[in-house]
RNA sequence: GCGGGUAUGGUGAAACUGGCAAACACGCUGGAUUUAGGAUCCAGUGGAGCAAUCCUUGCAGGUUCAAGUCCUGUUACCCGCACCA
């Protein structure tokens, strides 16, 4: 047989199967559905790199197996295409990002079309599109309207460098999340989505989904929940309360000092009874300075001043106590301030050392003149909990204490913070509100959006962080539409999360002009059942768009409570080298390159063969030839047809197992075992020399989902009936997964001595007494009582021996 | 510091409820064919040893007839969060 064109024979199927429209959902069906999402890319300048690959081939393997067993199935893609690396790369070349978006979007389509994807392309979405972000628009309005969106000026996260205000979830570690810049505090204003009043539910419904337990964890870190009480500690001389939060109220007894955040109100509220104010601002002023990876990462030594002119008096005891500044306490976190108990807090333990205040143990077991003892024990020095051995029942003494005198009460805090959710940039889906003299901020009416991007030719920021919006007379200038009174429109975009947070919801639906889906088409395909993506979007994306479906879910706008049913993740591909992929580096693997010189089977083969699919695992260019061989002695199989429809009787148990085993291997992520099984089925029929038909339509169907292209084409050239992309998925019969004669394995005391063929069903006893006549067995149990014989059917005897 | 994970040949990795460690592939070595090979095919390939045999799953113990797998301790690396009160 001639050489496997795989150019001319990838092409001519792709071009079969979107006439055809073979990988089209259904809206309608008596087969049961299946909705498998894959993330949606970022339509970047540099094209895709073989890790998106690696993330579609997951799903789309199991999505052509679900088709071949009955199912009705949507695996829809889409473009993520708002936000800002396209918007500096617009200003850099100076193209307008809508034509930098479209060229994007036009060079994935092709990538992602030439690898042979079973997506269904009648539903495609791009968020940048009007009647997209009309909906996203919509549902920002529906979320206004119950009270979910509030304005604050606050310290925000800014980055310098792109000139945007960011999310506690885009500046982590301290660094801006598009260009790695030191991220600073500034005062702006800031729009807030309330994801905190979801925190419960956010926690609450992954005890109903099946996410692996990793990405479960972190959601439940970043969420971070914690309970304890909230106490109010008066201050002396003044009608005012330092209201602290704590986990640890059974401490309180313990409480020498106070600690507040630098940019705690109270400072400016008491300025006038403040002796060393001016100290006071010097400080804060330098801790404004530090950037937050010096303010987290060099924590050896503590820093702080003393606030002179207030005191505070502890709500248990009576007792006064002096209250001090310190970056170590958050204005972010609780209520920016703490009650500092040095004996059982090992940084408030630092900071009374460094300060030489007074540390009284409360709790025994621990050495206090060393260290902060934070374990369990029994009470000391605490009036009427001394004794109590038991920390949870001192907690809830405590707590009804404070309730009882009206002075604290039991709390509930989350790390988690409400999501900032504007953005000072063009490229973004305008914020629907408008901003009145009279009536304050009025949100756009319904039946105005979509609030459209208005098409400019300067989409620079300003210089103070302004939106290239705030320059357009025509869209800043608007009626209330309350009043009628001229206003002005919110000139700030959304965040780059905005779009993605809602798309599955889309393709259920992706041409509704009425509403963002049928809510009859939602009872059908949601939720999905399958979501497979990164691990980078766990804590982002994954919490952003489980918020805004749980949302849509109360409004009464979907009908389950949680989206995604299954979520896993792919592992990164890493460059040749080792390191991760990166355009500055040099390291990434183009696609479009490895289609080139070895077609899209190999490609997708490959990346699935590589290793274990939730690992990281570098890129091996030879390791792809292996695959390209393997591809091509697939093809010659054609060759090799010598028999009937039946598999041959050496051949039949394997083959049954092999079904089994891809089959399975295919559910549980297993690809690389799947292939490898698959590898040497083929390596013995190369042996036997020759392979039947039924054979070969059997090793067709299973190879078919990673390499769909080459196993089409034989498909057809054998003569078997229609399209192999919608041929049943094969069946294995378990009784026919044995052999008839099995080798087991011979020990003696544990040491492997040698190996016998024996009948499957072979007795213990005739299995003992065959080991029992082999040579090496004989000569090892010479001489020597056997003490015990063990029969692992199948597997292997050991015969255990001490000497006689 | 907290949370999660990983550790097996020269490399990527297999190994179901404890049961023959290294499947499958890459690479390497030798051979065949070839003007040539980054092509194809065949054979070999964990380590030591002429051999019988012995050793081998980060390290140290333990349980067991039997441990990569279970238990205790320990080290290194990776990921996420982080003065979170």
């Amino acid at each position: 047989m001639a050489q496997y064109d795989f150019k001319k024979t990838e092409k001519k199927w792709q071009n079969k199967w979107e006439e055809t429209g073979v990988f089209h959902a259904q809206d309608s069906s008596d087969k049961p559905k299946f909705y498998a999402l894959v993330e949606f890319p970022y339509p970047s300048g540099a094209g895709m790199h073989v890790g998106h690959i690696k993330a579609y081939s997951g799903l789309e393997v199991v999505c052509r197996k679900r088709r071949k067993e009955g199912y009705n199935v949507l695996f829809p893609i889409g473009f993520d295409a708002y936000g800002l690396p396209t918007e500096n790369y617009a200003i850099k070349t100076n193209t307008h990002p809508r034509i930098v978006t479209d060229t994007n979007i036009e060079k994935f389509t092709g990538q992602l079309k030439r690898v042979g994807f079973s997506f269904d392309w009648s539903r495609v979405i791009d968020t940048t599109q009007e009647d997209y972000y009309r909906w996203t628009q919509w549902i920002f309005l529906k979320m206004f309207e119950k009270g979910l969106v509030f304005r604050d000026n606050a310290l925000v996260n800014y980055c310098p460098s792109c000139k945007v205000v960011l999310s506690n979830e885009d500046s982590q570690g301290g660094k801006c999340d598009i260009c790695h810049s030191d991220i600073i505090q500034k005062a702006k204003p800031v729009w807030y989505l309330r994801i905190t009043e979801y925190a419960d539910k956010l926690l609450e419904g992954l005890d109903e989904v099946d996410y692996l337990p990793n990405i479960k964890q972190q959601q439940v870190n970043w969420i971070g929940r914690s309970t304890g009480a909230f106490v109010n500690f008066a201050l002396k001389g003044v009608d005012e309360k330092l209201r602290i939060y704590t986990t640890r109220p059974d401490t309180l007894f313990g409480v020498t000092f106070m600690v507040i955040a630098p940019e705690h109100p109270v400072i400016e509220k008491y300025k006038d009874r403040i002796a060393n104010y001016a100290e006071l601002e010097a400080y804060k002023t330098e801790c404004g300075k530090k950037t937050e990876f010096e303010r987290t990462q060099l924590v050896n030594e503590k820093t702080g001043v003393k606030i002179d002119g207030i005191t505070a008096v502890n709500p248990l005891t009576g007792k006064e106590i002096p209250v001090y500044i310190s970056d170590y306490v958050m204005m972010g976190y609780g209520t920016g301030a703490i009650m500092a108990v040095p004996a059982h807090d090992q940084r408030d333990y630092d900071f009374a050392k460094k300060f030489g205040i007074e540390i009284i143990e409360v709790i025994k077991g621990g050495d206090i003149s060393k260290e902060a003892y934070t374990g369990d024990g029994e009470m000391v020095n605490s009036g009427f909990l001394n004794g109590i051995n038991n920390k949870k029942e001192s907690i809830e003494k405590v707590i009804e204490f404070l309730e009882e005198k009206g002075v604290g009460e039991k709390g509930v805090q989350y790390k988690m913070k409400d999501w900032a959710f504007n953005r000072q940039r063009y490229w973004g889906e305008p914020i629907p509100v408008v901003h009145c003299e009279h009536c304050g901020v009025v949100p756009v009416p319904y039946d105005e959006l979509p609030l459209r991007l208005p098409k400019v030719k300067n989409f620079e920021p300003g210089t103070d962080g302004e939106s290239p919006l705030a320059k357009i007379d025509e869209f800043v200038n608007c009626t209330c539409p309350k009043c009628g009174a001229p206003a002005k429109r919110e000139t700030d975009t959304m965040p780059q999360w905005a779009g993605s947070s809602w798309y599955f919801l889309r393709y259920v639906d992706p041409h509704n002009c009425k509403s963002f889906a049928d809510y009859d088409k939602l009872k059908y395909w949601m939720p999905v059942d399958w979501y497979n993506g990164g691990m980078e979007h766990v804590t982002r994306h994954l919490i952003y768009s489980r918020f805004w479906h749980k949302f849509l879910y109360d409004i009464g706008e979907v009908p389950c409570a949680e989206p995604y049913a299954k979520r896993t993740a792919q592992g990164l591909i890493l460059g040749p080298d080792g390191d991760k992929m990166s355009k500055s580096k040099g390291n990434v693997v183009d696609p479009n390159d490895v289609v080139d010189s070895f077609g899209a089977d190999v490609l997708r083969t490959y990346v699935l063969f590589m290793g274990d699919y939730e690992k990281a695992a570098p890129w091996s260019e030879s390791s792809v030839n292996g695959c390209k061989r393997f591809i091509d002695r697939v093809w010659n199989l054609t060759d090799m047809v010598t028999g009937g429809d039946g598999y041959s009787p050496e051949l039949e148990s394997l083959f049954h197992k092999t079904v089994k085993k891809v089959s399975s291997d295919i559910e549980t992520l297993k690809y690389n075992t799947a292939i490898a099984a698959l590898m040497t089925l083929l390596n013995k029929i190369y042996e036997k020399g020759g392979i039947t038909r039924g054979e070969l339509k059997t090793y067709l169907t299973l190879l078919n989902p990673f390499a769909p292209h080459v196993t089409e084409e034989m498909w057809e050239i054998n003569g078997f009936d229609g399209m192999l992309a919608t041929a049943p998925w094969a069946e294995y019969d378990e009784s026919k997964c044995a052999d008839a004669q099995i080798e087991i394995a011979v020990q003696v005391n544990g040491k492997l001595k040698d190996r016998i063929t024996v009948d499957a069903e072979i007795s213990q006893e005739d299995a003992l007494a065959a080991a029992k006549e082999l040579e090496k067995v004989k000569s090892s149990v010479e001489g020597m009582s056997i003490v015990k014989e063990f029969y692992i059917k199948g597997k292997l005897i050991n015969i255990v021996v001490k000497p006689a």
